[in-house]
RNA sequence: GCGGAUGUGGUGGAAUUGGUAGACACGCUAGAUUUAGGUUCUAGUGCCUUCGGGCGUGGGAGUUCAAGUCUCCCCAUCCGCACCA
């Protein structure tokens, strides 16, 4: 055996290997107990980001876990492959999307086999591909015959400018980013899918996975399902406003209405109002980000109209205000300044009456000179409601709305329907034609799929698509969309076509209900709500379909957090800061190892330290996983990602931490060539062993159920490797080369391979060969816990006096109560601690701990 | 603004069910061997200390024999907010 550990070597003929073998080609078989792991598809942007190489990492480990397990596992990768940044590229560089998204997939995929995953790559798509997308043109066909899509005005970004739709990523404090315009918010008719349909079934089913709680409450909390009541106000001459309240019970207390600046009040009162209308068209100015809608200033101007109370019958003036948006719900709302800070705000900027009617937790009128009061109390100030309750007052405020005619209680969601066409070209056209009389048609089946066309010019004033009568026309005054699909809509699915991929002539087929639900999904916390509630929601479509019999894409969710770096940047001479990646800077340490500075290597001059933050091009503080790979090898990076935090939380990289990562591979290829050098090891006789050796049998084997439970239930990798770190230490510092002391050595060595087989597989691939196995290590089970080899004839606890350690004693394993009592009670650092004082208590924690109250 | 999370030595982190705070690693200090393959090995390393011990998990209160862990309040940072993917 080659003394020295040399990765590159190993992990060429481990892949060579994996590769002539095909040995991660998954293969249907009902007779076998399977497991579905999927990582989250990349977008092709270019090469992988350490994001990526944590991601797939993860994946990877819990497959080859699974396999040892006896599982028959899939593992597919694919690319996420339409999206605005090939656009950009092809402004940029004139380039035709389709031509640079392939050519990034061609090298990230070399990047990904280069790490060592275990996927089946016979399963590989690209979303862009029209194999793949003309399934989802199709499945849209059907959801319009079903009812399930329809089309409505929606509020987009508007650049003045490029006359172009911008995304809200595109719009920089409020400007085009090219044009650097204002942007105005527009109204244009675009294809929504029914989400709301499945609102309820969405939010119920989120009970039914084994999921992160904290994302299943952000899925509900976005879901939003409120009780409330949807009540009228009447107005002179018009229709009556409609608004929605989740406080009924506070209704007395509504002083004005407000409406969006495109509800049609708003425009007939602006009619004869010049500076009203001024006001509403300034509305429109901004972007539609909720985010920026929420904490903009928020205004108003009176339309001069007033409303009619549903209650007192008393008159309330309606104001347009900027905050109220037409397409949610009513596009009108109640005003409680009261109850609500929002309100509240607004009343006191434009001396609006603010009236509570909701009693504090004392039973007076609350404070409202800084702030509404916002908690449920009982009524005041509402004549025959005063003195109920909030659940008391809703019920009867409902009941008095709904026999007058002026409400009805309502069940609403703040989630909203899906808007999925896109004003772009890269992406997967929609197939919908439109007639000569304004008819609006599906495609029919032979009429699919739209292929986009591939050789186009872009540059940013709106799509090409618009501009191709090749594509457009359809003769006899028929023309097609040319909008394109959501991204999203392509990422909905991607996991149940990798079932099926090379199917032709279907969607899915049944070999979908064997590999689905997938068991293990792993992706960036980010998608916590958008992206995942699609993917549900477009499963359900298509259970509804009959194409997939589960509920539920994703059995089980793994969040991972995001990689993290130092920056490091020097102010320039106009301010600006210049940015320098962590490769070209070195940093100096204090003798405690605090660093205090750090220097640019190529000139020697200082940088400033800019603090730990996300990988980021604006901040060059990537790490390029490749140079890694160049240096250290998969194995080293892999174990380092693995390593330095737990899966969910963010990995701040450490180049020292990945030389901690590959010194510790050397040390494992040292230790196991030692271990061979030393001869042959007898046959393992567990009833021969000395005091030293079962000791070391025993760290063995709770390293086995350590490292075990750590990947297949917690999935904290970074503690499972600890443990095996933990092993080989013990192993170092065994010395004994008798047959039975290389026996048990053998076993720890075996089991340090096995276990960390799943992180570092190449590796442990050429170890478990070097130490004569004819089967490959992928194809070993993992190794089998002895529970007798955990036994121990005696434990240590500790003694606490008031909580306070206060001694160690060593106990029979099976001593009782008593005894362990008495023996604590004997230490002579325990009686110190006690003289003079009264024992009130002592309480024995079996196996933990002994604690003495006295005093 | 709304929703979700995080905070432990010089650093990354461990402590799984309320029961020894700091496993494992990085860094640093000292020493040894010399270091052809980004050397290796040994010892030390939370802070303070009168060497008895005291203090210590973002800050403040509380529950408990016992709190990093549970409850309440506050602070800081990060993620998402529907057209980035």
């Amino acid at each position: 055996m080659d003394a020295q550990y040399k990765p590159h070597d190993i992990e060429r003929d481990a892949q060579e290997f994996w590769n002539k073998n095909q040995c991660f080609k998954a293969i249907e078989d009902a007779s076998r107990e399977k497991f579905y792991c999927l990582s989250m598809f990349p977008y092709p942007s270019g090469k992988l980001h350490m994001g990526h190489v944590r991601n797939y990492t993860i994946g990877d480990v819990v497959s080859r876990f699974q396999r040892m397990q006896g599982k028959n596992v899939l593992q597919p990768m694919g690319w996420d492959a339409f999206g605005m940044p090939a656009e950009n590229a092809a402004i940029k560089n004139q380039v035709p999307p389709a031509k640079w998204t392939y050519e990034n997939i061609d090298y990230m995929r070399s990047q990904l086999k280069a790490l060592g995953f275990a996927y089946d790559w016979n399963r590989e798509f690209a979303t862009c591909d029209s194999d793949y997308y003309r399934w989802e043109q199709w499945f849209f066909t059907k959801l319009v015959e079903k009812g399930l899509v329809y089309k409505k005005m929606s509020t987009v970004n508007w650049d003045p400018v490029d006359q172009t739709v911008l995304a809200n990523e595109q719009v920089i404090d409020g400007c085009g980013w090219r044009s650097g315009a204002p942007v105005e918010r527009k109204e244009i008719p675009l294809w929504f899918l029914k989400i709301t349909d499945y609102a309820d079934e969405l939010l119920a089913d989120l009970d039914k996975v084994d999921w992160p709680e904290q994302v299943k409450t952000m899925q509900r909390n976005w879901i939003g399902k409120s009780k409330g009541v949807e009540l009228a106000f009447d107005v002179e001459n018009d229709e009556p406003l409609r608004v929605y309240t989740t406080r009924p019970d506070t209704l007395m207390g509504v002083t004005y209405v407000a409406v969006a600046a495109g509800h049609p009040l708003a425009k007939k009162a602006a009619e004869g109002n010049a500076e009203l209308a001024a006001f509403i068209e300034e509305c429109a100015q901004g972007g539609t980000s909720e985010a920026e809608l929420a904490t903009m200033e928020k205004r108003g101007m009176p339309t001069g109209f007033d409303a009619v109370h549903p209650l007192s019958g008393k008159r309330v003036p309606v104001y347009v205000a900027n905050f109220v948006l037409m397409e949610y719900g009513t596009g009108a709302v109640m005003a409680v300044p009261a109850h609500d800070q929002r309100d509240w705000e607004f009343a006191t900027k434009y001396n609006l009456p603010i009236t509570a009617v909701i009693a504090d937790e004392n039973g007076n009128t609350p404070d409202l000179s800084e702030a509404a009061y916002v908690e449920h109390g009982k009524l005041i100030n509402s004549g025959e409601f005063d003195g109920l309750d909030f659940q008391q007052a809703f019920d009867a405020i409902a009941a008095h709305l709904v026999q007058e005619g002026h409400g009805e209680v309502k069940t609403n969601y703040r989630l909203r329907d899906w808007g999925v066409a896109r004003q772009r070209y890269w992406g997967a056209p929609i197939p919908v034609k439109y007639g000569p009389e304004g008819q609006t048609v599906p495609l029919s089946d032979d009429e699919l799929p739209v292929a986009l066309p591939l050789e186009v010019t872009v540059d940013a004033s709106g799509s090409p698509l618009k501009k191709m009568p090749e594509f457009s026309e359809l003769g006899d005054g028929w023309i097609r969309e040319t909008d394109t699909f959501d991204t999203f809509m392509e990422s909905s699915w991607y996991y149940a076509r990798f079932c099926c991929a090379d199917n032709q002539d279907a969607m899915l087929d049944e070999r979908a209900n064997y590999w689905l639900p997938v068991d293990l999904y792993i992706g960036g916390i980010e998608h916590a709500i958008l992206h995942l509630l699609y993917a549900r929601f477009f499963h359900k479509l298509m259970r509804d379909f009959g194409l997939v019999e589960s509920d539920e894409p994703f059995k089980r969710l793994l969040t991972q957090g995001m990689v993290i770096a130092e920056t490091f940047y020097r102010t320039a001479a106009n301010g600006g800061k210049e940015w320098f990646n962590p490769a070209d800077v070195e940093v100096k340490r204090d003798d405690k190892g605090r660093p205090v500075s750090a220097t640019l290597i190529s000139d020697g001059q200082p940088v400033e330290m800019g603090g730990i933050e996300k990988m980021s091009k604006s901040k060059n503080n990537g790490v390029d996983p490749q140079s890694m790979i160049d240096r250290f090898g998969a194995d080293t990076v892999r174990l380092f990602m693995m390593f330095a935090a737990p899966p969910e939380q963010s990995l701040e990289w450490s180049d020292s931490g990945v030389e901690g990562a590959n010194r510790f591979l050397r040390r494992l290829w040292r230790l196991a060539a030692e271990h061979i050098e030393a001869g042959t090891p007898g046959s393992l006789d567990v009833n021969a062993l000395d005091d030293a050796q079962r000791e070391l049998r025993r760290k063995t084997h709770e390293t086995i159920q350590k490292a075990g439970d750590d990947i297949g239930r917690r999935t904290t990798f970074n503690t499972a490797i600890a443990a095996v770190m933990e092993l080989t230490n013990a192993i170092s510092k065994f010395t004994d080369t008798s047959p039975q002391g290389l026996a048990v050595v053998r076993e720890a060595v075996e089991a340090c391979i096995l276990l960390l087989a799943p992180i570092t597989p190449h590796a442990c691939h050429a170890l478990w060969q070097e130490l004569g196995h004819d089967e490959a290590v992928i194809d070993a089970n993992w190794p089998q816990l002895d529970e007798s080899a955990l036994a121990r004839d005696s434990v240590e606890l500790v003694v606490q006096v008031n909580g306070k350690l206060r001694a160690r004693i060593e106990v029979a394993a099976d001593a009782s109560k008593d005894a362990v009592e008495a023996q604590a009670m004997d230490s002579e650092n325990v009686q110190r601690h006690i003289e003079g004082k009264t024992v009130r208590k002592v309480i024995v924690v079996p196996g933990k701990l002994v604690n003495i109250v006295a005093n």
